[in-house]
DNA sequence: GACCAGGCACATC
DNA sequence: GATGTGCATGGT
């Protein structure tokens, strides 16, 4: 027998409870988080998200016409503050030509269509325009990561050499294709992740290491 | 001090 | 096409 990964859904969720992520902030706010937080705690990405706020610069128009020399220093506590001050203009530079600077205009597109554009950006990879399409623009996108796959290949329920894309159709396909159902997956394995699946294994206590193995569908997390 | 974080692009074989 | 490396700050 195979776990779907809608039990695990169900599991996480009333373990864990409702992450909240991203709400009540701005498409424009979750697509530059969504930038700066490439391989970065979040908490880092605050402090930049703040010193733009300060500097006024959380707008795609201002963003744009800050020289590197002004972006860098704001943005600095996220890390790799020279590759992400690029990154964030391509986007915004991208946004601006698209949809005038206006990230509530995206919404009417095309979700396969807005994909395509977005991987098209230097800086922009699948998570990152997966992350956008689904917590900015609310696409019923699965955005799946390093903890997923982890997650899901050390109980043996899928290969650890699998791409991003076969990985992401083999869990949407096992979901629901509701987008609050990939807001909310997403973020539990996040946070399973961060406290119970690091590269390091320490797995004593994950919710899914007690419901699962015990009722034949999983192997022993490692 | 080592390890890790909600990746991605680019170089090299 | 697979594998390796640079990017950088801040928390544990």
């Amino acid at each position: 027998m195979r776990v779907h990964a809608a039990q695990v859904y169900e599991i996480l969720l009333d373990k864990l409870g409702p992450q909240g992520w991203w709400p009540g902030d701005t498409p424009l706010e979750v697509m530059i988080g969504a930038v700066l937080v490439q391989n970065t705690a979040w908490a880092n990405v605050e402090r930049a998200l703040d010193n733009l706020r300060n500097a006024d610069a959380l707008d795609p128009h201002r963003l744009l016409a800050l020289s590197p020399a002004e972006l860098e220093p704001l943005i600095r506590p996220a890390g790799y503050f020279r590759v992400k001050s690029r990154r964030l203009q391509n986007l915004m530079r991208w946004l601006v030509d698209r949809a005038e600077g206006d990230a509530e205009r995206l919404r009417e597109s095309n979700a396969q269509a807005l994909r395509e554009e977005l991987l098209a950006i230097n800086g922009v990879g699948p998570e990152t325009a997966d992350s956008i399409l689904l917590y900015a623009l609310e696409k019923p996108v699965l955005v799946v990561d390093a903890y997923t796959l982890r997650i899901w290949a050390r109980h043996g329920w899928i290969d650890y050499d699998v791409d991003y894309h076969q990985l992401q159709e083999h869990l949407a396909s096992e979901l629901p294709q509701e987008v609050g159902v990939f807001n909310e997956l997403h973020a539990l394995l996040v946070a399973v992740g961060k406290k119970w699946c690091k590269p390091k294994p320490h797995c004593a206590g994950c919710p899914l290491e007690q419901l699962l193995p015990e009722s034949g569908i999983a192997e022993p997390c490692w």
